[in-house]
RNA sequence: GGGCGUUUAGCUCAGCUGGUUCAGAGCAUCUGCCUUACAAGCAGAGGGUCGGCGGUUCGAAUCCGUCAACGCCCACCA
C-alpha cells in the first residue's frame, strides 16, 4: 500500500478525538489507583478560544496524558466561568444595539435575556478545546453558576458572615456617570491628561483678607470640602494651624488638621480634603472622621449641595466656577497641570469616584495560612521566583471587595429587615427564620434581598472544592479521592485574584491545600512583543492555525519556547517546526513499514551495535526528562525528545539499521525497531496525541479499544554510560569522513579507506564503514601520501586520496590548529604552574587539568610531525 | 514612587551550589546534495570579550557592588 509522503492531520484527529471519547478514556472514576487531578483554569463561558488558552490547555493536556499514562486515576475537570463583568456587558451591549436599556427592564428580565445569551454562546470554547485534543473529563464539566456551584457560593458567603468575616463597609468605587454603573479597577483606563491646576484662596476665618492658597485640579468640588490638611513639620503653612478656613462660593467654615500624607512640596502644602470625591481624601476622612459630603447626581451634574450649580454637569461647572472664582478674586494663579485620569473602558467617560455600601471579606485570618504554604513550599510555583511577589501581596492583603453593581452573578443571599438591619442565609426562608427571631411577626414579603452580586472570583476561589461538590457534601466520594488536586497551570496575572484566593478557600474549607503545584504560564506576546489582544487584532485564531498545521504541529509550536513564567514570543514558525516534525515522524513510519523481513537472514553486526545504542540512549534520555518533567520544564522535555527521535533515531538509528536498496530486514532488528518506534510515540503521546495514535494503531495490529494514550509510559533502564560514549567518539569520526568527503568534493557513492594512527582500533568498525561508506578500515603506523586526515580526541584519522592534496591549504589548516592548540596548553600550563590554584582547587580539577596538558601535549606533536612531513614535499 | 525580574549567537532560550564535557541548544544563515522514508528533507560549516564598569577569588557567564536598558506587579500625590 502507497502511503502519502506527506503527514495530513485533518483526516486522523477527529477520528482518534472521536474514538477516545467513545470507549470513555477521559472519564474517571474513584477507585484504588493514585489519582491525579487538575481542574481547569475556567475560561468565560461565552469566551473563545485565544493563544493564552492554547497555551495554558496544551500544557495542563500533556500532564494529565503523562500522569494517565503513568498509571494514574487522571482527572481533568473542566468548566466555564460566568464571568459577570464581562458577560454583563455584553449583554448590556447586545440589548442597547436592540435599542432596549437594561433601566427598562426588571432583573428577571435582565437575566431572561442573559442566560440566553450564555446558551447560545455558552460551551462555544469547550468545544474548541477538543479540537487541540484535550483530554478532558466532559462528564464532569462544570459551571461557576449552574446549580452546585451557586449552592456552594451562597453557603460560604453565609458561613463566613456567620463567622464573622463577611462585613459591610463604604468604599470609593469607579462609577461611571454615562453608564450609570460601578466599575472594577480593571475596567477604568489611566490616561495622561493636561489640564488645570487652580491656585484657590480659602479665607482664614475671623482674619480680614488673609488668604490661604489651595491647588486643585477640581474646583467644581469645592462644595464637598470638609477640611483642608497642611503637613504638621511644614513651616510654609505653621500658621494655619488649629484656624479655620472658609470655602469659597460655599461660604462654609471648615477645619484645618495636619497628616504627613500631605506632601510639603506640591502645589502650595495645602489640601482640600473631599472625602466623597477622593480616594485618598476619603481615607483621611475616615481617619478624621470627617463629614463626607456627596455632591453629585449619580448622572455626573450637580446636586443641592452645589448651590446655584444644581443640575449642572461637573466640566460646565468646572468652567463657571472658574469665572465666579475669577470675579471674586479668588483665584491667585491657574497653571497648565498633567496628570492621569481614570476613563471607562466601556464609555469613555471620566470616572467619578463614589462612595458606596459595599460587602467586605476580612483576609487576615484567611491569608495567613495561604501565606505559609506557599512560603514553606507545602505549595510550589512554578518558577519559584513568584514567591517573593505571592508573599509581598499577602503580608499586604486587603480586605476583599465581594460585590459588584450587576445583576449577572450570585446574588448577595443578605435580606434587609423594614425596620433596619439584615439577616444573610441560603435561602430567603432560612433568612425569614433568622428574621423572625428578631421579629416575630414578619413575612417573607417584608424581606428584602440585596440588589448586589458577588465578585466572580467569589465563586473560582471554591473551584478546586466545589467541582467535586465539596462545599455542599464535604465528605462525598469524589472530594475526598481527587482532593487536594496535583497540578494547577494558570497565568501569572491572577495569581492574587485567583490562585492566592483558592489557597485560602483550600485551607478554610478542607484545611488542606487545594493543589500541590502551580505551573505560571507566560503571556503570549506577538513578535513584536507585544501582549495579544482581540483590540490590537494580533493574536491569530488558534482553530485556523490548528486547520493550517495540525493539532499536534500547533501544540508543539506554543511549547517549543515556553519555559514556565517566561512570556511567549509567538511565531506561526514555531507551529511550522512543529508541524515538519510530524512529518519526520510520519516518513520514519514509512520507512519503517516499508521493510520486508526476512526471518532466515542474520542480523548484522551494524544492527546490533545500532540496538544497544539505541536503547541506552533512550533510558538515558527517559530519565533526563522524568527530571525536568519534575521541575515543570515541559519544553525542554519536548525538545531532548524532538532530537532523540529526528537525530538520534532517524538519523543514527535507523540509517544504521537500514537495508540496501529493495533488501529484506533481519526479524530480530526488525521488531526491535518496531519496539523502539512504539516506545518514542509513547513518549511523544502527551505531546503529539494525535499523530502517536494514528502511528501507535498502524505500526502492530491492535484490538477494538486498545489506545496509546492508556498504554504505559515506558520507564527508564539501566544503560551503559560508557558505550554511550564510545559511539559519540564513532559519530564524530563519522562526522570526520563525511567532512572531508565535503570539502573534497567526493560522492558519497565512492567508497573510501580509511586509516587509523596508532593503535587505536575500535569496535565499531562495520558502524562506521556503513555510514561512510567505506571499503575497509585499517590500522597504520604511517598514513598514506596524500591522505586527508582529522583527529576524534588523541587519535589521528586519515582518508588517503587518489588525487594529490594541497600541500599549502593543508599546512595552512594544521598551523592554525597548532596555534590553537599551543595556546590552549600554555592556558593550562599557566594554571597548573600556579601554586596557589595547585593548593586550592580541588585535587579532581587539578587532576583534570593535567590530562587536558597531557592531551594537548601530545596533540601538539602529532601535529609538528604532520607539518614536517608536508613541508618536505 | 515602592517591589520583583530580565539582559548569553541574527531570533527564542539552557547554563543548578564559581573550575571537566563552559561558552551550549533549537530556529534562522551559509556551502554541497532531487543519495528511492522525508527538499516540510540529507550532509557539513560559520557565528557570542555572556549589557557596561568596578570588586571578591589562584580562577567569574556564574558571587558582591554600581550604572544602563527593558519587562511585570502594586501605589499612583491634590
Amino acid at each position: 500500500m502507497e502511503i502519502a509522503s506527506k503527514y495530513n492531520p485533518k483526516e486522523v484527529e477527529d477520528k482518534w478525538y472521536a474514538y477516545w471519547l467513545e470507549n470513555n478514556y477521559f472519564h474517571s472514576e474513584p477507585d484504588e489507583r493514585e489519582p491525579y487531578s487538575i481542574v481547569i483554569p475556567p475560561p468565560n463561558v461565552t469566551g473563545i478560544l485565544h493563544m493564552g488558552h492554547m497555551l495554558n490547555n496544551t500544557i495542563q493536556d500533556i500532564l494529565v496524558r503523562r500522569a494517565r499514562m503513568q498509571g494514574k486515576n487522571a482527572c481533568w475537570v473542566p468548566g466555564t466561568d460566568h464571568a459577570s463583568i464581562a458577560t454583563e456587558a455584553k449583554v448590556v451591549a447586545k440589548l442597547a444595539a436592540e435599542g432596549i436599556k437594561k433601566s427598562d427592564l426588571t432583573r428577571e428580565e435582565f437575566l431572561e435575556h442573559a442566560w440566553e445569551w450564555t446558551h447560545k454562546h455558552g460551551g462555544i470554547i469547550l468545544e474548541q478545546l477538543k479540537k487541540l485534543g484535550a483530554s478532558c473529563d466532559w462528564e464532569r464539566t462544570c459551571f461557576t453558576m449552574d446549580e452546585k456551584r451557586s449552592q456552594s457560593v451562597l453557603k460560604v458567603f453565609t458561613d463566613l458572615h456567620n463567622k464573622g468575616l463577611i462585613y459591610r463597609g463604604v468604599r470609593m468605587v469607579n462609577w461611571d456617570p454615562q453608564a450609570q454603573t460601578a466599575l472594577s479597577d480593571e475596567e477604568v483606563i489611566h490616561k495622561e491628561v493636561t489640564g488645570k491646576l487652580y491656585y484657590l484662596r480659602y479665607a482664614i476665618a475671623g482674619e480680614r483678607n488673609k488668604f490661604a492658597v489651595i491647588a486643585t485640579t477640581r474646583p467644581e468640588t469645592i462644595f464637598g470640602d470638609t477640611a483642608v490638611c497642611i503637613n504638621p513639620n511644614d513651616p510654609k503653612t505653621a500658621h494655619l494651624k488649629g484656624k479655620k478656613l472658609i470655602v469659597p462660593i460655599a461660604n462654609r467654615e471648615v477645619e484645618v488638621i495636619e497628616d504627613d500624607y500631605v506632601d510639603v512640596e506640591f502645589g502650595t502644602g495645602c489640601l482640600k480634603v473631599t472625602p466623597a470625591h477622593d480616594i485618598n481624601d476619603y481615607m483621611l476622612g475616615d481617619k478624621y472622621n470627617l463629614e463626607a459630603i456627596d455632591i453629585f447626581n449619580d448622572d455626573g451634574t450637580l446636586n443641592e449641595h452645589g448651590l446655584h450649580y444644581q443640575d449642572k454637569d461637573r466640566f460646565e461647572v468646572r468652567t463657571l466656577i472658574e469665572k465666579e472664582l475669577e470675579q471674586k478674586g479668588l483665584i491667585d494663579k491657574i497653571e497648565p497641570y498633567t496628570n492621569s485620569i481614570g476613563f471607562s473602558e466601556r464609555t469613555d467617560t471620566v470616572i467619578e469616584p463614589k462612595l458606596s455600601m459595599q460587602w467586605f471579606l476580612k483576609m487576615e485570618k484567611l491569608a495567613k495560612p495561604a501565606l505559609d504554604a506557599v512560603m514553606n513550599d507545602t505549595i510550589q510555583l512554578y518558577p519559584a521566583k513568584f514567591k517573593n511577589t505571592y508573599r509581598h501581596w499577602m503580608e499586604n492583603v486587603k480586605d476583599w471587595c465581594v460585590s459588584r453593581q450587576l445583576w449577572w452573578g450570585h446574588r448577595i443571599p443578605a435580606y434587609y429587615l423594614p425596620e433596619g438591619g439584615y439577616v444573610v442565609a441560603e435561602t430567603k426562608q432560612e433568612a425569614l427564620k433568622l428574621a423572625q427571631r428578631i421579629d416575630p411577626k414578619l413575612q417573607l414579603s417584608d424581606l428584602k434581598q440585596d440588589e448586589d452580586c458577588l465578585d466572580t472570583w467569589f465563586s473560582s476561589w471554591l473551584w478546586p472544592i466545589s467541582v467535586f461538590d465539596g462545599i455542599n457534601n464535604p465528605t462525598n466520594d469524589d472530594i475526598e479521592y481527587y482532593y487536594p488536586t496535583n497540578d494547577l497551570v494558570t497565568a501569572p496575572e491572577i495569581l492574587f485574584f485567583w490562585v492566592a484566593r483558592m489557597i485560602m478557600a483550600g485551607y478554610e474549607y478542607r484545611d488542606e491545600r487545594c493543589f500541590k503545584n502551580v505551573y505560571l504560564t507566560g503571556i503570549v506576546r506577538d513578535k513584536l512583543g507585544r501582549k495579544m489582544s482581540k483590540s490590537l487584532g494580533n493574536s491569530p485564531d488558534p482553530i485556523e492555525l490548528i486547520e493550517k498545521y495540525g493539532a499536534d504541529g500547533v501544540r508543539m509550536g506554543m511549547l517549543l519556547t515556553s519555559a514556565a513564567g517566561n512570556d511567549l514570543p509567538f511565531d506561526e514558525v514555531l507551529c511550522e517546526q512543529g508541524r515538519n516534525f510530524n512529518n519526520k515522524i510520519w516518513n520514519a513510519f514509512r520507512l519503517v513499514k516499508g521493510w520486508e523481513v526476512d526471518d532466515i537472514i542474520e542480523q548484522p553486526e551494524t544492527a546490533q551495535i545500532a540496538m544497544k545504542w539505541f536503547d541506552s540512549i533512550v533510558s538515558k534520555t527517559i530519565e533526563e526528562i522524568d527530571d525536568l518533567f519534575s521541575k515543570y520544564r515541559l519544553s525542554e522535555a519536548l525538545m531532548l525528545l524532538y532530537k532523540l527521535f529526528w537525530d538520534e533515531f532517524s538519523s543514527w538509528y535507523l540509517e544504521l539499521i537500514k537495508p540496501a536498496y529493495q533488501q529484506p530486514i533481519d526479524r530480530a532488528t526488525y521488531d526491535a525497531t518496531l519496539s523502539f518506534f512504539d516506545s518514542l510515540l509513547r513518549l511523544l503521546h502527551p505531546f503529539m496525541p494525535f499523530i502517536t495514535e494514528e502511528l501507535w494503531q498502524a505500526i502492530v495490529p491492535r484490538r477494538e479499544g486498545e489506545s496509546i494514550m492508556i498504554s504505559e509510559l515506558p520507564a527508564n533502564d539501566e544503560y551503559d554510560n560508557q558505550f554511550l560514549s564510545d559511539f559519540e567518539r564513532i559519530k564524530q569520526i563519522i562526522a570526520g569522513i563525511r567532512t572531508i568527503r565535503l570539502q573534497k568534493n567526493i560522492a558519497n557513492k565512492e567508497t573510501l579507506t580509511l586509516e587509523i594512527l596508532g593503535k587505536h582500533a575500535t569496535d565499531f568498525n562495520s558502524a562506521i564503514q556503513k555510514m561512510s561508506n567505506l571499503s575497509t578500515i585499517k590500522a597504520v603506523n604511517e598514513k598514506s601520501d596524500g591522505a586527508a586526515s582529522f583527529m576524534v580526541g588523541t587519535t589521528e584519522f586519515a582518508i588517503p586520496l587518489a588525487e594529490t592534496i594541497d600541500v599549502e591549504a593543508e599546512l595552512k589548516k594544521l598551523h592554525a590548529e597548532l596555534t590553537y592548540q599551543e595556546g590552549f596548553l600554555k592556558s593550562v600550563e599557566k594554571k597548573l604552574n600556579n601554586e596557589r590554584f595547585v593548593q586550592n582547587a580541588k585535587p579532581e580539577i587539578v587532576e583534570n587539568e593535567r590530562n587536558k596538558q597531557a592531551d594537548a601535549v601530545s596533540k601538539i606533536a602529532l601535529l609538528k610531525e604532520n607539518i614536517v612531513a608536508l613541508t618536505d614535499k
